[in-house]
RNA sequence: GGAGGGGUGGGUGAGUGGCUUAAACCACCAGACUGUAAAUCUGGCGCCCGGAAGGGCUUCGUAGGUUCGAAUCCUACCCCCUCCA
């Protein structure tokens, strides 16, 4: 019932698409990679810097600005879009990933999800209904409907438990964005179902029969390993229309957008660019480099020879490890640039690859000499993380 | 010349008889970060063998000594700092 974002296929190549998203707010070309502003901003960056760079869309979090400043705010202050003076659309997550993400600070019930704020303690109450309501009072252009993501750990019962209750959220999401979004807000439904082929394929068969305005992947990228989310996104999308667009949520690394893409998938956000950017992980063509490392001291090349961003093109490598050792904010912010516009540019590489039907090349071409980070590496490291920090693996 | 203080691993610096191959921080090395509670976190860091457990060797200015046992106590020497002259 919605009149919201309007999605046209253009061309494919093999499984990639090439697509045009029309919304209230601009048209983005897909496949499109959205810079992750979960509090209104793109660490460290202004709005007009990230628009520089490429990018169409935003990603913001409804949780998070409900929290601060809250919603009544955001809109008093002319919405999200001036508010954080982007005019480009903006995608908002509903919230639903933190109670996932924040672990015992939250707990799920049929209802809704009652958070613990991160900030000071107090006590929140998010239920589909509220959800949509934050979301589509903030103006936003693509809102998501609250689902309950769930650690790829759990069992089968836990994860066919929480698809059923994203089943009943998305509906009751729909009927609420019937009522009180503008035209032009668009509503996106989430697929669950965990690493279970056939609760995917039924959770994607209900999602799809809702009939929304775009169709999201959810519930991958949380640890399970690149082989079980690349056959879950493929799986998926098989079973997703055509003319809509699906969006792979919270994903990924610059391997993971190019399989992405190849599944067909016309939407990602990730916060990875950005915050392993902070950390001075630096993307190149040939995978990421520690820009600490010392042996970049004394470079006088840029960070990634032939990259066109501001840092590349202004500094060297040597002034971009310094600032991260001096611990000067400035190298926060030029390795954010980078890393975003690697990104933004191989988004650029793949929706003309597709353009000319040259996907697969394309491909197989960026896959040959990027090199991703050890996956065994990142598991052990993550059991570790998890138990340092207590978080529990299921909700 | 006199009085006092001090010399600890790459650096700062804790440690004054055994639990000390020696805290902590920095530097260095390696790793992680995927719908952002992250400018964060984790490991390593004398040498040799080992995957590890562990084992062997060598360490607190230098040289002696006391002691079952010394970075810690004693003696001598070398060096540094402060104040007075």
């Amino acid at each position: 019932m919605t009149s919201g974002a309007i999605y046209e296929l253009l061309s494919t190549s093999g499984g990639a698409r090439l697509g045009k998203l029309t919304t209230g707010h601009g048209v983005v070309s897909t496949p499109a990679f959205m810079p992750v502003a979960t509090q209104g901003s793109v660490k460290t960056l202004t709005t007009d810097e990230v628009s520089d760079l490429g990018a169409h869309i935003l990603l913001a979090n409804a949780y998070h600005l409900y929290l601060q400043p809250g919603v009544d705010v955001v809109k008093g202050l002319g919405g999200l879009h001036r508010f954080c003076r982007w005019d480009k659309p903006i995608l908002t997550d509903s919230g639903g990933f933190q109670a996932y993400s924040l672990g015992s600070g939250s707990k799920v019930s049929d209802d809704g999800i009652t958070f613990r704020s991160h900030i000071d303690g107090s006590s929140h109450y998010l239920t589909p209904e509220s959800a949509v309501r934050n979301q589509v009072d903030m103006g936003v252009d693509v809102a998501m409907c609250l689902d309950q993501c769930i650690a790829f750990e759990a069992t089968r019962e836990q994860v066919q438990q929480a698809m059923d209750r994203t089943h009943r959220w998305a509906e009751r999401s729909k009927s609420a964005h019937e009522q009180g979004a503008a035209p032009g807000q668009s509503l996106f439904g989430i697929v669950q179902g965990g690493l279970h082929a056939d609760l995917r394929r039924e959770s994607a068969e209900h999602i799809t029969a809702l009939d929304f305005d775009g169709y999201a992947v959810g519930g991958l990228g949380v640890g399970e390993g690149k082989g079980p989310m690349y056959e879950m996104t493929e799986l998926t999308t098989a079973m997703l229309p055509a003319g809509r667009p699906r969006y792979l949520m919270g994903v990924g690394s610059p391997e993971d957008l190019v399989e992405g893409v190849a599944s067909g998938i016309d939407l990602f956000d990730c916060a990875l660019p950005t915050r392993v950017a902070r950390n001075g992980s630096l993307f190149t063509a040939e995978g990421r480099v520690d820009i600490t490392h010392k042996r970049f001291q004394d470079v006088t090349g840029p960070i990634e020879e032939g990259c066109d961003c501001y840092a590349c093109q202004r500094f060297s490598a040597g002034y971009v490890r310094h600032l991260f050792k001096a611990r000067e904010i400035l190298g926060l912010r030029l390795a954010t640039l980078h890393n975003l516009r690697f990104i933004l540019r191989l988004m650029e590489g793949i929706r003309e690859a597709i353009e000319v039907d040259g996907f697969d090349a394309f491909r197989r071409e960026f896959l040959g000499s990027y090199v991703p980070t050890d996956q065994e590496a990142r598991l052990e490291q993550k059991k570790r993380w998890v138990a340092a920090r207590g978080v529990p693996t299921e909700c």
